[in-house]
DNA sequence: CCTGAGTGCTACGATATTCGTAGCGTACCG
DNA sequence: CGGTACGCTACGAATATCGTAGCACTCAGG
């Protein structure tokens, strides 16, 4: 029996996927806001992706309001909330290092 | 100035980067291991995350005992335990409602 | 009305990534 | 001398992503 973390690690390792939620953590967003938070994704893709998170049930399609994170995605952004101080102690290692 | 965090997620978004990390989670395993582990990632491009993560510094080559985590490495992945319990809830939602 | 600006989203050729398989060189064990 | 397992490379085929152009729609001003 495939582990459902196992699932969730594919979904989450699919490009862009992570920057996508990330972007959505303190609001919503417009589909070309979105575009350009994440640095330019095509379109084609950022549509790709929204309907992968949208039938994940995580997002929500806003109809005025453009897109949004429902309470089950926030809550899973707000578990990746703790990386920030890992992120930040790893970047000033790398720096040493190099 | 771009944060910390998102080149973390960047590099956890890249594809297998991820699963690689979940899968040495408790232990070392060998480059076949890791491949099969992983569901049939071709070799080629998992040496080229091996490298990723190596040079993300993250990695351990073994010379014998085959791949494992650094002490870094071991942190980020038990930072994502909390997934686990997420994941489940997830899965049990996508069911249901499916 | 009409125009302009903003929206979500599609199309499509060019480019980059990944896959799948075959195989090399090495080491160890009998 | 096999046999087996190892890390890893090569390379064409398949797939994914990019970058750009543009369509259909809505809404605010003039």
């Amino acid at each position: 029996m495939r582990p459902a973390l196992a699932d969730l690690i594919d979904l989450l390792g699919t490009k862009w996927v992570m920057r996508i939620l990330w972007e959505l953590r303190d609001g919503s967003l417009s589909f070309r806001a979105l575009q350009s938070a994440c640095g330019g994704i095509s379109p084609s893709v950022l549509n790709q992706r929204l309907e992968l998170l949208e039938s994940a049930g995580l997002l929500l399609r806003g109809q005025t309001s453009g897109y949004s994170l429902n309470e089950h995605g926030q809550s899973l952004v707000e578990l990746h909330y703790p990386l920030a101080a890992w992120a930040q102690a790893w970047q000033d290692r790398q720096l040493n290092t190099r």
